[in-house]
DNA sequence: AAAACATATGAACATCTGTTCATGTGTTAG
DNA sequence: CTAACACATGAACAGATGTTCATATGTTTT
Protein backbone atom coordinates (compact mmCIF):
# COMPACT_ATOMS: atom_id res chain seq x y z
CA UNK A 1 0.00 0.00 0.00
CA UNK A 2 2.84 2.42 0.86
CA UNK A 3 4.11 1.69 -2.18
CA UNK A 4 1.76 2.01 -4.59
CA UNK A 5 1.17 4.95 -3.00
CA UNK A 6 5.00 6.35 -3.72
CA UNK A 7 4.73 5.36 -7.47
CA UNK A 8 1.45 7.59 -7.51
CA UNK A 9 2.60 10.14 -5.81
CA UNK A 10 4.79 12.13 -8.35
CA UNK A 11 3.03 11.34 -11.28
CA UNK A 12 -0.19 13.47 -9.35
CA UNK A 13 0.93 15.04 -6.54
CA UNK A 14 3.93 16.84 -7.10
CA UNK A 15 2.63 20.02 -9.84
CA UNK A 16 2.50 23.60 -9.41
CA UNK A 17 -0.86 24.24 -10.94
CA UNK A 18 0.49 28.35 -11.54
CA UNK A 19 3.00 26.82 -13.79
CA UNK A 20 1.18 24.50 -15.64
CA UNK A 21 -1.36 27.33 -16.39
CA UNK A 22 1.31 29.51 -17.36
CA UNK A 23 3.35 27.70 -19.63
CA UNK A 24 0.70 25.26 -21.25
CA UNK A 25 -0.88 27.84 -23.45
CA UNK A 26 2.46 29.13 -24.53
CA UNK A 27 3.36 26.19 -26.69
CA UNK A 28 3.30 25.63 -30.11
CA UNK A 29 1.01 23.16 -31.34
CA UNK A 30 1.48 19.58 -31.48
CA UNK A 31 1.72 19.85 -35.22
CA UNK A 32 4.09 21.98 -35.41
CA UNK A 33 6.47 20.68 -32.86
CA UNK A 34 6.13 16.86 -34.62
CA UNK A 35 7.18 18.69 -37.98
CA UNK A 36 10.41 20.11 -36.43
CA UNK A 37 11.02 17.09 -34.65
CA UNK A 38 10.81 15.28 -37.97
CA UNK A 39 12.96 18.07 -39.56
CA UNK A 40 15.88 17.18 -37.28
CA UNK A 41 15.33 13.69 -37.37
CA UNK A 42 16.56 14.06 -40.80
CA UNK A 43 19.70 15.71 -39.64
CA UNK A 44 20.41 13.01 -37.13
CA UNK A 45 21.97 10.65 -39.45
CA UNK A 46 25.56 10.32 -39.97
CA UNK A 47 24.97 9.12 -44.06
CA UNK A 48 22.42 12.35 -44.63
CA UNK A 49 24.64 14.79 -42.71
CA UNK A 50 27.39 13.39 -45.07
CA UNK A 51 25.31 13.67 -47.52
CA UNK A 52 24.27 17.19 -47.08
CA UNK A 53 27.82 17.93 -46.95
CA UNK A 54 28.92 16.57 -50.20
CA UNK A 55 26.31 18.58 -51.94
CA UNK A 56 27.32 21.43 -50.31
CA UNK A 57 30.80 21.02 -52.62
CA UNK A 58 29.24 20.37 -55.46
CA UNK A 59 26.18 18.76 -57.46
CA UNK A 60 26.91 15.06 -58.66
CA UNK A 61 25.14 12.12 -59.75
CA UNK A 62 24.60 9.77 -57.17
CA UNK A 63 26.98 7.57 -58.28
CA UNK A 64 29.88 9.62 -57.35
CA UNK A 65 28.25 10.27 -53.69
CA UNK A 66 28.39 6.60 -52.98
CA UNK A 67 31.78 6.63 -53.92
CA UNK A 68 32.67 9.51 -51.87
CA UNK A 69 30.68 7.50 -48.99
CA UNK A 70 32.09 4.44 -49.68
CA UNK A 71 28.36 3.30 -49.54
CA UNK A 72 26.07 1.58 -51.92
CA UNK A 73 23.64 3.22 -54.71
CA UNK A 74 20.93 1.81 -52.86
CA UNK A 75 21.42 3.54 -49.55
CA UNK A 76 22.12 6.83 -51.44
CA UNK A 77 19.19 6.37 -53.27
CA UNK A 78 16.95 5.55 -50.29
CA UNK A 79 18.63 8.60 -47.98
CA UNK A 80 18.04 11.20 -50.97
CA UNK A 81 14.68 10.41 -51.10
CA UNK A 82 14.45 10.91 -47.09
CA UNK A 83 16.42 14.34 -48.31
CA UNK A 84 14.00 14.89 -50.75
CA UNK A 85 11.13 14.23 -49.19
CA UNK A 86 11.92 17.03 -46.34
CA UNK A 87 12.98 19.65 -48.99
CA UNK A 88 16.20 19.70 -48.25
CA UNK A 89 17.31 18.54 -51.46
CA UNK A 90 15.60 19.48 -54.93
CA UNK A 91 17.71 18.26 -57.88
CA UNK A 92 20.28 20.45 -55.92
CA UNK A 93 20.84 21.24 -52.29
CA UNK A 94 17.43 23.18 -51.74
CA UNK A 95 18.12 26.48 -49.81
CA UNK A 96 20.25 28.43 -47.45
CA UNK A 97 18.34 27.14 -44.03
CA UNK A 98 19.74 23.61 -44.37
CA UNK A 99 23.27 25.59 -44.21
CA UNK A 100 22.20 27.76 -41.45
CA UNK A 101 20.93 24.78 -39.24
CA UNK A 102 23.90 22.76 -39.76
CA UNK A 103 26.24 25.48 -39.10
CA UNK A 104 25.03 26.46 -35.78
CA UNK A 105 24.74 22.80 -34.52
CA UNK A 106 28.20 22.86 -35.71
CA UNK A 107 28.96 25.43 -33.57
CA UNK A 108 27.25 24.07 -31.05
CA UNK A 109 29.78 20.91 -30.74
CA UNK A 110 32.88 23.09 -31.46
CA UNK A 111 32.24 24.96 -28.64
CA UNK A 112 31.24 22.01 -26.04
CA UNK A 113 34.18 20.07 -27.06
CA UNK A 114 36.36 22.95 -27.90
CA UNK A 115 38.15 22.29 -30.44
CA UNK A 116 39.74 24.00 -33.16
CA UNK A 117 39.30 24.14 -37.08
CA UNK A 118 36.54 25.84 -38.53
CA UNK B 1 25.09 -12.26 -67.06
CA UNK B 2 23.96 -9.08 -68.82
CA UNK B 3 22.17 -8.77 -65.18
CA UNK B 4 25.24 -9.55 -63.42
CA UNK B 5 27.22 -6.45 -65.14
CA UNK B 6 24.05 -4.18 -64.74
CA UNK B 7 24.24 -4.45 -61.35
CA UNK B 8 28.23 -3.39 -60.73
CA UNK B 9 27.67 -0.82 -63.15
CA UNK B 10 26.70 1.89 -61.52
CA UNK B 11 28.67 1.05 -58.16
CA UNK B 12 31.88 1.09 -59.96
CA UNK B 13 32.00 3.25 -63.32
CA UNK B 14 30.36 6.04 -63.31
CA UNK B 15 32.14 7.97 -61.02
CA UNK B 16 33.96 11.24 -62.28
CA UNK B 17 37.51 11.11 -60.56
CA UNK B 18 37.62 14.93 -60.97
CA UNK B 19 34.56 15.58 -58.49
CA UNK B 20 35.84 13.07 -55.99
CA UNK B 21 39.41 14.12 -55.77
CA UNK B 22 37.58 17.99 -55.18
CA UNK B 23 35.03 16.84 -53.00
CA UNK B 24 36.97 14.79 -50.78
CA UNK B 25 39.48 16.66 -49.56
CA UNK B 26 36.54 19.29 -48.30
CA UNK B 27 35.12 17.18 -46.12
CA UNK B 28 35.08 17.37 -42.42
CA UNK B 29 36.47 14.40 -40.66
CA UNK B 30 34.37 11.74 -39.63
CA UNK B 31 34.06 12.13 -35.55
CA UNK B 32 32.40 15.87 -36.28
CA UNK B 33 29.76 14.56 -38.45
CA UNK B 34 29.20 12.42 -36.54
CA UNK B 35 28.97 14.77 -33.46
CA UNK B 36 26.61 16.77 -35.42
CA UNK B 37 24.95 14.07 -36.21
CA UNK B 38 24.47 12.63 -32.80
CA UNK B 39 23.25 16.22 -31.75
CA UNK B 40 20.47 16.60 -34.21
CA UNK B 41 19.42 13.11 -33.18
CA UNK B 42 18.53 14.97 -30.38
CA UNK B 43 16.39 17.27 -31.31
CA UNK B 44 14.90 14.52 -33.59
CA UNK B 45 12.04 13.37 -30.80
CA UNK B 46 9.12 15.14 -30.50
CA UNK B 47 9.34 14.22 -26.46
CA UNK B 48 12.77 15.83 -26.24
CA UNK B 49 11.75 18.77 -28.27
CA UNK B 50 8.63 19.37 -26.43
CA UNK B 51 10.84 19.30 -23.18
CA UNK B 52 12.75 22.03 -24.48
CA UNK B 53 9.84 24.16 -25.10
CA UNK B 54 8.44 23.90 -21.81
CA UNK B 55 11.82 24.84 -20.55
CA UNK B 56 12.27 28.01 -22.55
CA UNK B 57 9.10 29.16 -20.99
CA UNK B 58 10.11 28.20 -17.28
CA UNK B 59 12.50 26.08 -14.79
CA UNK B 60 10.18 23.48 -13.51
CA UNK B 61 10.57 20.14 -11.90
CA UNK B 62 10.32 16.61 -13.79
CA UNK B 63 6.75 15.96 -12.79
CA UNK B 64 5.42 19.38 -13.84
CA UNK B 65 7.12 18.86 -17.37
CA UNK B 66 5.34 14.67 -17.28
CA UNK B 67 2.16 16.68 -16.02
CA UNK B 68 2.55 19.43 -19.27
CA UNK B 69 3.32 16.57 -21.35
CA UNK B 70 0.69 14.33 -20.08
CA UNK B 71 3.41 11.76 -19.82
CA UNK B 72 4.95 9.39 -17.10
CA UNK B 73 7.84 11.00 -14.90
CA UNK B 74 10.00 8.18 -15.97
CA UNK B 75 9.71 8.91 -19.94
CA UNK B 76 10.75 12.83 -18.95
CA UNK B 77 13.25 11.70 -17.09
CA UNK B 78 14.67 9.20 -19.16
CA UNK B 79 14.93 11.96 -22.00
CA UNK B 80 16.04 14.25 -19.96
CA UNK B 81 19.14 12.71 -19.40
CA UNK B 82 19.64 12.73 -23.01
CA UNK B 83 19.44 16.10 -23.15
CA UNK B 84 21.82 16.75 -20.65
CA UNK B 85 24.18 14.34 -21.69
CA UNK B 86 24.12 16.39 -25.17
CA UNK B 87 24.71 19.42 -22.88
CA UNK B 88 21.49 20.81 -23.90
CA UNK B 89 20.24 20.96 -20.67
CA UNK B 90 21.96 21.21 -17.44
CA UNK B 91 19.88 22.24 -14.57
CA UNK B 92 18.25 24.78 -16.49
CA UNK B 93 18.43 25.47 -20.17
CA UNK B 94 21.82 25.51 -21.27
CA UNK B 95 22.79 27.60 -23.87
CA UNK B 96 21.79 29.91 -26.64
CA UNK B 97 22.61 28.07 -29.70
CA UNK B 98 19.91 25.65 -28.36
CA UNK B 99 17.31 28.31 -28.96
CA UNK B 100 18.80 29.06 -32.48
CA UNK B 101 19.31 25.87 -33.49
CA UNK B 102 15.69 25.47 -33.18
CA UNK B 103 14.32 28.73 -34.02
CA UNK B 104 16.02 28.03 -37.28
CA UNK B 105 14.51 24.78 -37.98
CA UNK B 106 10.82 26.53 -37.07
CA UNK B 107 11.80 28.88 -39.51
CA UNK B 108 12.37 25.90 -42.60
CA UNK B 109 8.50 24.33 -41.70
CA UNK B 110 6.83 27.92 -41.66
CA UNK B 111 8.76 28.96 -45.04
CA UNK B 112 7.52 25.13 -46.60
CA UNK B 113 4.49 25.48 -45.46
CA UNK B 114 3.50 28.77 -45.87
CA UNK B 115 1.93 28.69 -42.23
CA UNK B 116 0.96 32.10 -40.34
CA UNK B 117 2.35 32.90 -36.58
CA UNK B 118 5.86 33.13 -35.44
C1' DA C 1 16.07 -2.05 -80.90
C1' DA C 2 19.60 -3.36 -77.77
C1' DA C 3 23.01 -2.21 -74.52
C1' DA C 4 24.79 0.77 -71.20
C1' DC C 5 23.90 3.93 -67.83
C1' DA C 6 21.58 6.24 -63.76
C1' DT C 7 18.41 6.04 -60.32
C1' DA C 8 14.43 4.13 -57.65
C1' DT C 9 12.13 0.75 -54.88
C1' DG C 10 10.25 -3.24 -52.16
C1' DA C 11 11.17 -6.88 -48.96
C1' DA C 12 13.94 -8.64 -45.34
C1' DC C 13 16.75 -8.10 -41.52
C1' DA C 14 19.36 -6.41 -37.74
C1' DT C 15 19.90 -2.62 -34.89
C1' DC C 16 18.45 1.33 -32.51
C1' DT C 17 15.02 4.05 -29.85
C1' DG C 18 11.28 5.44 -26.69
C1' DT C 19 8.03 4.02 -23.35
C1' DT C 20 6.48 1.40 -19.49
C1' DC C 21 6.90 -1.01 -15.21
C1' DA C 22 9.05 -1.84 -11.14
C1' DT C 23 12.13 -0.38 -8.10
C1' DG C 24 16.38 2.13 -6.42
C1' DT C 25 18.58 6.34 -4.58
C1' DG C 26 18.92 10.65 -2.37
C1' DT C 27 16.80 14.48 0.07
C1' DT C 28 13.59 16.96 3.02
C1' DA C 29 9.86 17.25 6.70
C1' DG C 30 7.62 15.50 10.73
C1' DC D 1 13.90 7.31 12.34
C1' DT D 2 10.17 7.18 9.18
C1' DA D 3 7.39 8.84 5.66
C1' DA D 4 6.79 11.68 1.83
C1' DC D 5 8.82 13.52 -2.01
C1' DA D 6 11.69 14.09 -6.37
C1' DC D 7 14.26 11.94 -9.50
C1' DA D 8 17.05 8.07 -11.64
C1' DT D 9 17.62 3.61 -13.69
C1' DG D 10 17.56 -1.25 -15.53
C1' DA D 11 15.03 -4.74 -18.02
C1' DA D 12 11.68 -5.68 -21.40
C1' DC D 13 9.11 -4.85 -25.37
C1' DA D 14 7.13 -2.78 -29.45
C1' DG D 15 7.89 0.07 -33.12
C1' DA D 16 10.98 2.77 -36.06
C1' DT D 17 15.16 3.14 -38.88
C1' DG D 18 19.17 2.13 -42.08
C1' DT D 19 21.38 -1.11 -45.00
C1' DT D 20 21.53 -4.78 -48.24
C1' DC D 21 19.97 -7.54 -52.05
C1' DA D 22 17.53 -8.15 -56.01
C1' DT D 23 15.21 -6.06 -59.37
C1' DA D 24 12.41 -2.42 -61.65
C1' DT D 25 12.13 1.94 -64.10
C1' DG D 26 13.71 5.59 -66.86
C1' DT D 27 17.21 7.66 -70.05
C1' DT D 28 20.87 7.98 -73.32
C1' DT D 29 24.08 5.90 -76.81
C1' DT D 30 25.23 3.24 -80.49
Amino acid sequence: MAKRDHAEVCAEVCTHPEILEKVAPEMPDEERLYDLAELFKVFGDTTRIRILYVLFESEMCVCDIAALLNMTQSAISHQLRILKQARLVRSRLDDDHVRTVIGQGMEHIEEKHGRKRA
